[in-house]
DNA sequence: TTGACAACTGACCTACTGGTAAGTTATTGT
DNA sequence: ACAATAACTTACCAGTAGGTCAGTTGTCAA
């Protein structure tokens, strides 16, 4: 089965989102890089929030895919940190934010649903970090004082943090050097 | 002497751009809030680039002004942190972002001038809080491993995220939890 | 008293926003 | 062969965006 347009709809409008945030992607932009029409797009997604929030649905589940995948393959509670740390450095590669981040600063324009998902896609992300942390500091990988969930909450904000600053000067460094930093403090390599 | 109508003007773009985004705050807005028309705005700022700029300096000088008062009032470097920490908990309360966190996200609608603006307006940031770190070391109040510039690095990291998440939720809660948490961890009261 | 200037207003401009309605086209299953 | 449907296009809509320009008003110095 290949790609659809509704498929194609929502990677094209979610790079936009993630590169130029919400209020600066136009259902005119999506036309312009897709190659149809801006009626034929509304033909797929009625509504901007509905595009949305079928957007963030979708990146959701990439996540839990993504992350699922990375369990599998990742031996160690460390690995699966780093693994976490250069997807989202990719991210910062081609000029994005994580897509929820990015949500989360012009959460003022946001339907109810929207703000719910984005909730939801965090707490997915907390939780899947808090297991990571919980896992290597059972391997013997990682440690930190006190509780994963409330560790993982912390890496999360630092996550975003660089992600948003290293967005100001354009430059991956920025993200990497205080997450590199941070995983030196927790590893036990 | 009064506010003149320039400082109003940024003051209330200022209020708009950190609780909307940079996108959603339009001179009609302006004009409804302070109760003269869009002409009159663009009287006093030809351009809305020309605005954002004078807001980031305004922002900017702000923060030194500020900063400078609490060093003169901290007799620690924990106190500074905190005062630090309370002062940004100030803006998640009433909805808002730290004006260049929000900046930075809208980054790509930037011009050159205003993202250079930006940028040293996070160069402060981190210097000041190396500051309050080397001198916490030095009172005693904070602990801490390497170099206090790349801790303050991941300081500004970890707060900007913070008040990031807690937008999600509209939840202070959100921000104290892990800044709180990382000052429990470097103080040694 | 007058003239100059700062600080506006009202009316207007073009470009673009999300969204709609009616019609077209190609591919189906019957 | 035909009707139904999915996937569009063309043409349009009202509202809003940032921005301009010719005037108006109030103040204040000469």
């Amino acid at each position: 089965m290949e790609r659809t347009s509704a498929e194609k709809i929502l990677e094209i409008a979610q790079e936009l989102v993630q590169t130029r945030g919400l209020n600066a992607m136009s259902y005119a932009d999506i036309s312009e890089q897709l190659g149809i029409t801006k009626a034929g797009i509304h033909y797929h997604f009625p509504s901007k929030d509905n595009l949305i929030l079928e957007m963030v649905k979708r990146y959701h589940q990439n996540f839990r895919y993504g992350t699922a995948h990375v369990n599998t393959i990742s031996k160690t509670g460390l690995e699966r940190l780093e693994k976490h740390m250069a997807y989202h450095a990719g991210l910062v590669q081609i000029r994005a934010l994580c897509l929820c981040a990015m949500l989360a600063s012009d959460s003022e324009s946001l339907s109810e649903d929207v703000r719910f998902e984005v909730q939801a896609f965090f707490n997915t992300s907390r939780a899947w970090l808090s297991d990571a942390l919980e896992f290597g500091r059972r391997d013997g990988t990682l440690t930190f004082r006190g509780s994963p969930d409330l560790e993982a909450a912390q890496v999360l904000a630092l996550y975003e943090g660089a992600m948003l600053l290293a967005r100001a000067w354009n430059d991956v460094e920025r993200y990497n050097e205080p997450v590199q930093r941070y995983l030196a403090t927790v590893s036990t390599i």
